[in-house]
DNA sequence: TGCCAGGCCCTCTTTAGGGCCTT
């Protein structure tokens, strides 16, 4: 398990609703690998749940139904994706949302994969309070990232999850004073209530 | 018929409710 944050999987998910419980599928996943804090490789799959997306997803993300039906289907693609996972580590923003996802079409083809989640939402929300707000469109421009607005589109929100993850990373370190930040201190602060956050960095 | 997510976190809390975030 690697437990520093050298090596890092970033990840997004487009998906057809909001709830893999109630019959949502993937129909796009992109992903970044941060080593050493830059990005060294990439991967995008659009893929088909085998059911037509309704016009509000297909708005949102800008994935039709013609898109998808060239596509490979979930369990092909997502063999592949937890491949390129290998045991790193794994970001994403809201990583609830996106482990649902993972989880859910990983179970049907019978995978799994040992890496641990960390939030970008959940620790912005402790390292920035000060922000208008969380979206990940609104902390890339709070943090002044370089962005061409392509947001909802899997690679891209991941291209841009990283970016703000270095903003982040970038801005503990200088808290603490550290050149590496362990993934272990990420997952807490994930998790830590806000009274308690810099007591944590402090300890740390 | 009409509704149907789930996790985290804050607060007017903990015997709960509601906002935020993801598609």
């Amino acid at each position: 398990m690697n437990l520093n944050a050298s090596s890092l999987v970033i990840l997004d998910f487009e998906t057809t609703g909001l709830s893999p419980n109630m019959g949502d599928r993937a129909i796009e996943i992109g992903a970044v690998r941060l080593h050493n804090g830059k990005v060294v490789e990439s991967f995008q799959e659009l893929m088909n749940p085998g059911f037509r997306i309704s016009s509000f997803i297909a708005e949102y993300t800008g994935i039709t139904n013609e898109m998808l039906s060239t596509a490979a289907p979930c369990n092909e693609v997502m063999n592949r994706f937890v491949d390129f996972i290998a045991d790193d580590n794994l970001i994403a923003h809201n990583a609830s949302f996106d482990k649902r996802f993972l989880d859910a079409e990983l179970e049907r083809i019978s995978r799994t994969y040992s890496s641990k989640f960390a939030c970008s939402l959940l620790v912005s929300r402790r390292i920035y309070p000060l922000a208008p707000n969380h979206k990940l469109a609104t902390l890339i421009d709070y943090k002044r990232i370089q962005s061409t607005g392509g947001f909802h589109r899997a690679l891209y929100d991941s291209e841009m999850t990283a970016q703000l993850w270095l903003e982040i990373l970038t801005d503990i370190e200088a808290k603490i004073k550290a050149e590496n930040v362990p993934f272990a201190l990420i997952e807490k602060l994930s998790k830590t209530a806000k009274k308690d956050i810099n007591k944590l960095l402090e300890k740390w």
